[in-house]
DNA sequence: GCCGTTTTCGGCCCGACTGTTTTCAGTCG
């Protein structure tokens, strides 16, 4: 059984090999373009390619359509078979290392018989690299640097972006309190709200550079100085993260911000929408192309989408996925935003395996604006969080309702579970004491390794009970961690469409569950979603923005999101079964 | 290898930085 996931690092690899041969560069961006147009996909791609859909996915035509379809089949590709026969698999590992590119692996793989690694990290100790055309002492150093961080990035290559953004944000804080500082903010993946962060990247407005970049390279939490010009400058942090730093003029900040925003697909389509509007577009500025090479600066990203006629572009949405077509026609939907949540519909206490009283969480929730929350503790089958048993949960019923009184209308506490679908598929909780509770969310805890159409129909099982009110992280993924189980989504999302089931958008950033490709599938498709903190201590109400980041990029509006409604629309909603169940 | 309102061929990402170079090639994003 193959992922997508799997193909789409398949087909990386195979980029990486054509490139060390030498192929036409274009050639090689078709297989990285196809990497990454099925990485994203939300759907498997084993129905496509029954639906004979391959082909109409972007970045795919007919001969990647007919790889995909081998590999799927087969399980194997006849064509990667070949490549891996003439390209040692040690030297696309010597492609990864900074500072090696296509020319410099095939020049060490044919010129010094190097394949792998270790035979390059012995050639650099012993100086022999030396003898190769363009290669000095500063270059060797940097190949012995680059193998060791290689190494050191094999384990995690990625950064969560639940670490990445508040390291982005200190560094940021720290460069805007240096004198001579107009500006600066984040650009790049941690803008659009990605999950995961394979670097940092920042943009700053400053009189004079220098200083800034002396600062910038030389900060305590800096490992390796990657380098550093008058304009750019990069290191790697101690912790492995790579930090970029631009220093730009304010007058081509927008076109700058928009370049390093990205994502590249983005750029590639602005680019193109430029070039048929008789203008060339780079990070600097539009280039008449009249030949007169006069300049268009553009200070402000609402003056780049102005110049190619379009509304401003919300950058969660910058993934080339429809949202420059959706602008042109004027369907940009209108964002979900922070201040739009009124409501946290999951968390724990002391009761299961929280930090803090419900008392204290409702007052923290108060503290964060919310006006209302569900106490949603764990059940019996999670006994290692102290899961509660019946008895328990009913004891607890007297506690919530108590604070509730407590908090004098200022903000709503009600009760619910955070209810284990046990791995026999049945629930953990009777019909009879579910319905006792204000709000149930059902989630998947244990056996997330079963067969696909077992864990399916457990998960489909919960979704149909007409007191489940919501699907808590519905894929059990853990990002960098643990792949998401092998559920049939498209059966799910039909489900809970149906039932008027919830999903949810967990937004702790180790979850990010759903994730935006397949949580705009399902508002697409009329199911409604909400976004929770899952938290199980106060400080982790604050996890609500990476929700809400993960919601945007999902196109999602608040009115698609349950927890952004008034509370009596809320209470109304629960009652939603009322008439069938009579 | 993909794509297409200049459509089945000919484009497709280009500029900053670095190291080793003596005028430039390779890497990176």
């Amino acid at each position: 059984m193959i992922t997508n996931r799997q193909i789409a690092d398949l087909f990386d690899t195979i980029a990486d090999m054509l490139e060390i041969k030498g192929e036409n560069i274009h050639r090689v961006l078709a297989y990285r373009r196809a990497a990454e147009s099925i990485r994203d996909f939300p759907r498997d791609l084993r129905v496509v390619a029954a639906e004979g859909g391959l082909a109409e996915l972007p970045s795919i035509g007919k001969v990647i359509a007919e790889k995909i379809e081998e590999l799927l089949e087969t399980g194997k590709l006849d064509f990667y078979e070949r490549l891996s026969a003439e390209v040692p698999p040690g030297v696309v590992e010597i492609l990864h290392v900074g500072g090696v590119g296509p020319k410099k692996a095939k020049m060490f793989w044919q010129d010094a018989g190097i394949t792998t690694l270790d035979q390059l990290e012995t050639a650099a100790r012993s100086g022999s690299l030396r003898t190769l055309p363009g290669m000095g002492a500063k270059s060797e150093a940097a190949i012995l640097a680059g193998i060791e961080s290689l190494r050191a990035r094999a384990a995690n290559p990625r950064q969560r972006l639940g670490v990445a953004l508040p390291a982005a944000e200190s560094i940021l804080a720290l460069l805007l309190a240096l004198p001579g500082m107009t500006d600066g903010t984040i650009a790049g993946s941690i803008r659009r709200g990605r999950p995961t962060i394979g670097d940092v990247d920042l943009l700053v407005m400053a009189a004079d550079s220098a200083p800034v970049m002396d600062a910038f390279v030389h900060m305590d939490s800096v490992g390796r100085i990657l380098g550093h010009g008058p304009s750019k400058s990069s290191v790697e942090l101690v912790n492995g993260l790579q930090v970029d730093l631009r220093v730009l003029p304010a007058e081509r900040w927008g076109t700058a911000l928009c370049y390093f925003t990205g994502s590249k697909d983005h750029n590639v389509s602005l680019r193109q929408r430029a070039l048929d509007r008789g203008l060339s577009l780079s990070e600097h500025a539009f280039t008449l192309q009249d030949g007169s090479g006069n300049e268009i600066l553009c200070a402000s990203e609402d003056e780049v989408y102005q110049h190619l006629g379009l509304p401003f572009i919300p950058p969660e949405l910058r993934e080339d996925m429809g949202e420059i077509e959706a602008a042109e026609a004027g369907r940009l939907p209108e964002l979900i935003k922070l201040d739009d949540i009124r409501a946290d519909l999951h968390m724990h206490t002391t009761w299961s395996d929280g930090t803090a009283s419900i008392r204290e969480m409702a007052l923290a929730a108060k503290t964060r604006g919310r006006r209302y929350i569900v106490i949603t503790d764990h059940s019996p089958s999670s006994a290692i969080a102290n899961g509660l048993s019946i008895e328990r949960l009913l004891a607890q019923h007297d506690e919530v309702r108590q604070v509730d009184a407590e908090m004098n209308g200022e903000i709503r506490v009600l009760h619910g579970t955070e209810m284990d679908i046990r791995a026999d598929g049945t629930l953990d909780f009777p019909d009879e004491v579910l319905e006792r509770l204000d709000f149930v969310v059902a989630s998947l805890h244990a056996s997330l390794r079963q067969p696909r159409e077992q864990i399916t129909v457990r998960l489909l099982n919960a979704i149909r009970n007409p007191h489940v009110d919501v699907i808590g992280h519905p894929r059990g993924q853990l990002i960098l961690e643990r792949d998401p189980a092998d559920l049939d989504m498209d059966a799910v999302i039909a489900a809970a469409a149906e039932h008027q089931t919830a999903l949810e958008i967990n937004a702790n950033p180790a979850r990010l569950d759903l994730e935006a490709p397949l949580a705009r599938l399902a508002a697409g498709r009329g199911v409604l979603i909400t976004i929770d903190t899952d938290a199980h201590a106060e400080y982790e109400m604050d996890n609500m923005r990476y929700g809400v980041l993960t919601a945007r990029r999902a196109w999602l509006t608040a009115s698609q999101v349950l927890n952004t409604w008034p509370f009596e629309q809320f209470e109304r909603w629960l009652h939603r079964h009322d008439a069938e169940r009579r």
